[in-house]
DNA sequence: TGTACATCAGTGAACGCGCGTTCACTGATGTAC
DNA sequence: TGTACATCAGTGAACGCGCGTTCACTGATGTAC
């Protein structure tokens, strides 16, 4: 049955949101179209109507879900780096960074799906330059430090979620976070 | 037709180099049984002679590159660490570590071949602390720096693949690398 | 050392099953008058 | 404002296809004598 245009756009939102989370938990490749339609309360036939492919969905939802981390970024960068570094984000995969939860896969997809997230990167390292301490220098050298600083935060997380050994993983994390504030604090 | 003892070891060791190459290069979903098999020569009927199902293929795959990556490790540490964040490794996910071709898909799996890859992890952060300088601190201080260092080389690396952008790749690494051998000349 | 035979590594066809995708149909929406 | 109808979002069954896994068979190996 048809549904009001109002609907629609929600709809659109619930599946993106739906395949955001699960690509993020299970990875690109195991979850399915039915899995995603069911979560956002739909069945699997009405998908084509929203989305050309399974590959154009996970493109607009690297996008959707970059978009929404970036927004997600405020107040200082020391708090930031500190919540991205720590017991709870490992647990949350689901909910937590596209970077370190499927950083690994975008290579392997072709085009539109992996240039949403190569977008999404730049803007992300752009942003977090731009929340850099002036005592990191001038904006180049703020980007640049701000490089080290993401591939530090992605690494340190998708390692302590690697090990499994919740000792060594609280390890991962601390040794990362006191290096990185550390470093912030001199910049700073 | 049987063969030689022989022949079963060797056939063995390729098929496990095979998987380790694939499986880095278009992820454990992606390759198949057949191809593992083709690409080490066999017919994919014979897999379950050696392996009982493709998680066990992926642990062993996994502990074995691991001790391959780990005994490739000789020399000076700034030399390793120049070569692992360089464009050659960028471009050479097949033959390249691991952690940063399989790591944000390694937590998914189940128990041994989660396991496999988590163990390979520890030796090489156990590994790259007794080549931390001295000016490191202790024993344990090191294996923190080793934590960090390495954290930054997956992540590096990693986002190095992940953008589309040949010279924002090139910066990537490059940043990474100032950093991190500027810090190891200082504990040097 | 040579021969006869039991073993078993490898082959390739076949099996279920699940997935992405398609499609005829349904019935609520929203427009034309 | 009400009514009649064209539109089209959503449903659920069906389709190919490819994958992991199984299995009867083959023929070279390696052992017993």
């Amino acid at each position: 049955m048809k549904v009001s245009r109002e609907q629609v756009s929600k709809n659109r939102e619930n599946i993106l949101a739906s395949a955001a989370r699960l690509f993020r938990d299970k990875g690109y490749d195991a979850v399915t179209l039915a899995d995603v339609m069911k979560d956002a309360g739909l069945t699997h036939g009405g998908f084509y109507g929203y989305f050309s492919s399974k590959g154009d969905l996970m493109a607009q939802a690297n996008a959707w879900q970059s978009d929404k981390q970036l927004a997600g970024i405020s107040g200082e960068l020391a708090d930031y780096v500190a919540g991205y570094l720590d017991a709870a984000h490992v647990a949350n995969r689901a909910g937590g960074c596209l970077f370190a939860a499927l950083g690994s896969d975008a290579p392997r997809q072709s085009g539109a799906a992996r240039h949403a997230m190569s977008q999404g990167l730049q803007g992300m390292i752009a942003r977090l330059g731009e929340l850099m301490g002036d005592g990191a220098g001038d904006a180049e050298a703020r980007r640049d430090a701000a490089m080290t600083l993401f591939s530090t935060m992605v690494g340190g997380l998708l390692l302590a979620r690697l090990v499994d050994d919740d000792d060594a993983a609280a390890r991962l994390l601390a040794a990362n976070r006191a290096a990185l504030l550390a470093g912030l604090a001199t910049f700073g």
